[in-house]
DNA sequence: GTAGCTGCAAAACGTTTGCATGTGA
DNA sequence: TCACATGCAAACGTTTTGCAGCTAC
C-alpha cells in the first residue's frame, strides 16, 4: 500500500509523444490537460481541470479531450461518489494490452470529512471474482472505493 | 453467495408501522415507495419508482422522500455507475444499531450489456480494511461493485 | 391547529451536443 | 487543404429548492 501515485508527470515533449502515438492531435489543450494529470497526486474532475487550467479553455472542450482520452485508454475514470466523475493517468503494466484488466489496477481512500483521497495499491479480489464467475458473468471489472475518516479528521 | 435479496415484501400494515417506527408520517406517497422497494428483487432508480406508482406523484416528492429514508436508515443507495442512483431497503442484522457496518452488507454484479443485477451476499474485505487503518483511516465503508457480461450477453 | 407533506415550477449541477469558426499536419 | 479541435450557446438528465396549498396527527 502506497500513499501516491507510481506515475511521474509528463514533460511537454513526452506528452505530445504520447499524443502522437495515440494518433491524436499535439493540440495546446490536450498537451495542458495530459500534463495537469499526470503531475496531480489524486484523480482530477473536469471542474479541477477547467480551475488550473485558468478557465482557459471551455469544460465542454475538456470534457470532449476526456472521451478521447478515455478511448485511448491514456486516462482513467474514477467515481468516488462525489456526484461528478475523477480521471487519472491510466498506469498500463503492459502497454501492448487494451483491456481494463491490464492497467495497473488500483483503488482509492476517500475521507468522508476533508475529502482527501489516497490510493491503495494492491487488489486481490480473486475469491469474489470466481465466486461471480460461477453466477455465469464472464469479462469481470470490478470498482472498490473506501470511504473513511483521516487521521486529521477523526 | 445468492441470486435474490433476502428480505420479503411488506404488507401496506407493516409499512405504516416501519414509518411509525421511524417517526415519518404515514402518507400514502411513503406506503407506496416501501412498498415497491421492498417488493423488487433489484436495487430501484427514482425514475423506477416513478413509473411503477404510474407518475402519480412528483419525482421530487421521490427525491424527497427518499432522503428521508435514507436518513432514517431505511433504505440504502447504491450507485452501479449508471449516472444515478438506485435505492434498495436496509437489511439491517440489529435493528438497534444505525451505523453502516450494522446494515446486511452486500454488494451487486450488473451485466454491462442488459444492465440485469445480481446480489453478492458475502462480504470479507478484513484485509483490505486493515492495510487502510494502517494508513490511519477509520469509521471505514466501502463500495464494492462488479460489472461483467452474464451467461446471456456473452 | 400545526408541523410536515406534496405538486408545480424553476433552478442547479454535471455532462453532451450542434454549429460556426479556428488550427494542426 | 481538410480533417480535426475549439468556443459558445443551448440542451440534456438527475437532483434540489421555493413556495403555496393540502394532509396527517
Amino acid at each position: 500500500m502506497e500513499k501516491h501515485c507510481c506515475h511521474s508527470p509528463l514533460s511537454e515533449e513526452s506528452a505530445k509523444e504520447l499524443l502522437g502515438h495515440s494518433g491524436l492531435n499535439r493540440t495546446k489543450v490536450k498537451v495542458r490537460i495530459l500534463l495537469e494529470l499526470s503531475k496531480s497526486s489524486r484523480p482530477l474532475s473536469v471542474q479541477d481541470l477547467h480551475e488550473k487550467m485558468k478557465q482557459s479553455c471551455d469544460v465542454s472542450t475538456i470534457f470532449r479531450t476526456i472521451a478521447q482520452f478515455k478511448e485511448k485508454d491514456l486516462i482513467q475514470e474514477v467515481n468516488l461518489d462525489e456526484g461528478f466523475f475523477r480521471y487519472e493517468m491510466s498506469h498500463q503494466e503492459n502497454k501492448n494490452k487494451k483491456s481494463p484488466q491490464h492497467n495497473h489496477h488500483h483503488h482509492h481512500v476517500r475521507c468522508r470529512e476533508c475529502g482527501d483521497i489516497q490510493q491503495i495499491e494492491k487488489c486481490d479480489l480473486t475469491a469474489f471474482e470466481k465466486a461471480i464467475a460461477k453466477l455465469g458473468f464472464t469479462e469481470m471489472e470490478h470498482r472498490l472505493e473506501f470511504t473513511g475518516l483521516c487521521s486529521r479528521c477523526a
